[in-house]
DNA sequence: GTCTATACGCCGATAGAC
DNA sequence: GTCTATCGGCGTATAGAC
C-alpha cells in the first residue's frame, strides 16, 4: 500500500470502469477510448498498466473470483452442516445480485470465455468447486441422497443460478433476497434425502 | 419455393455457417469475410440478401426460436397432463443439445443480447413462456403446489438448463439424454405438490 | 443476384516527450 | 508514470461491372 487509503489507485480505478462498461455494454464494444474517458486516465497510462485489453478483463476476472473463494472460505469457517452452508452459500450469491449486479451479470451473463479463451468455465472455478465439494460431502454423510455430484450440482445451483439469471434481467417481482428462503426450499427439496 | 429440393438457398447456407461461427469464435470475432470464405458466396452477395451483420444474427435468431415455438405447439398437441408435457419439452431439450448443440450453444451460451440489444431474454420467447404457462396449468390444478409461476420456472428450467450448460461445457460424463430421467425427476421434485 | 474492388472509420497498440 | 499524437490494420459496408 503506497497510496493514501481513501484515494483509489489507478488500477482499481481502471477496473471498476471495467466492469461497468463490460457488463452495460459487452466487452467487444468497450474500446480502451471509452474507458480512459470514464476514468480520466489516458489510454498510455491504462497500458503502462496493463498489457492489453484482454489483460484488464483477465485481471478483473481473476479478481472476482478470488473475492468468491474468500468468501467461500469464510462460509466453511464459520458454518459446520452441509445445510448451513449452503443457506450461508446462497445468501452470499443473493447479497451479491442484490449489492454488485455487475460483478454477477459479468461472471454469469458476459460469456467471457469469448475474450478470455483460456478461462474455464464458472462452474470450474475455485468457489464453484467449493460449492460442489460442499454437496459432495452431504452425499456422503447422508444429507443428500445418493447421486452424482453433477447432478447434484445442477439440481442445486441450476434453481439458484437461473433464479439469480431472472432477477438480473428484471423478471422477478421482488428483490430476489425475498425470495431466498423458497428458493433454498426448492433447491434442497431437489437434492435432499427425503 | 423456387429452387430444387437439395440445393440449400443461400439464406440457408449463410445462416448454417453463421450459426458455426457465431458458436465457435464468437458474433464479434466472426467477421463477415470469415461468413464469404466459409460458405464461398462473396461478401457482396452475402450484404445483398441482409442488411448488415447485425440482420444475419437476427433472422438466425428468429429462425431458431420459431422452431422452437413449433415444437412447443406439437407438444401441446399430443401430451394432456402437465406432468407429460414437462417430459417431453425437458426430452425436446436434451435432443436438441444432443444433435445440435450450436443451436442450444447459440440461444443459451452466446449472450445473444450484446448483438441483438433490442432482442428479449430467452426467458421471455415465445416457447419459453409457453414453458411457463405450463407450469401454471400445473399450478392452477394441484399438480404443481402453490408458488409463482417464476419460482416454479426457476426451480424446474432451472435444473434443466444448468445441466444443459453443464453437457455443452464437457463437464457431464455421459451424454445428457443419459440423465434424462433422473433430471426430470430433481426438477419434478422442486415442484411437485408432495 | 453474383461478383471484385475499394472506401473509410474505428480501435488496439506504440512512440516518445515530460 | 502520465500524457499526446499517431500508425497500422482490420472489418463493415458500398459501388458498380457483369
Amino acid at each position: 500500500m503506497t497510496e493514501t487509503a481513501n484515494h483509489e489507485e489507478p488500477r482499481e480505478v481502471i477496473l471498476n470502469s471495467a466492469l461497468k462498461l463490460f457488463t452495460q455494454k459487452s466487452y467487444f464494444k468497450t474500446s480502451i477510448t471509452d474507458i480512459a474517458r470514464e476514468t480520466s486516465i489516458s489510454s498510455g497510462s491504462i497500458y503502462h498498466l496493463f498489457k492489453n485489453k484482454e489483460a484488464i478483463a483477465q485481471a478483473l476476472y481473476d479478481d472476482l473470483v478470488a473475492r468468491m473463494d474468500d468468501s467461500l472460505a469464510e462460509i466453511r469457517r464459520t458454518q459446520e452442516t452441509v445445510a448451513d452452508r449452503t443457506r450461508a452459500v446462497v445468501d452470499l450469491l443473493f447479497t451479491l445480485t442484490e449489492e454488485a449486479p455487475e460483478v454477477m451479470r459479468f461472471l454469469l451473463l458476459s460469456n467471457y470465455r469469448e475474450f478470455l479463451p483460456l478461462e474455464k468455465s464458472l462452474s470450474s472455478s475455485p468457489a464453484f468447486e467449493g460449492f460442489r465439494e460442499i454437496l459432495s460431502d452431504g452425499i456422503k454423510n447422508g444429507d443428500i441422497r445418493r447421486m452424482s455430484p453433477a447432478m447434484a450440482y445442477a439440481s442445486f445451483y441450476g434453481i439458484i443460478l437461473e433464479s439469480i439469471r431472472l432477477s438480473l434481467e428484471g423478471l422477478l417481482e421482488k428483490p430476489i433476497s425475498a425470495y431466498n428462503h423458497e428458493l433454498w426450499d426448492s433447491a434442497w427439496r431437489a437434492i435432499a434425502r427425503r
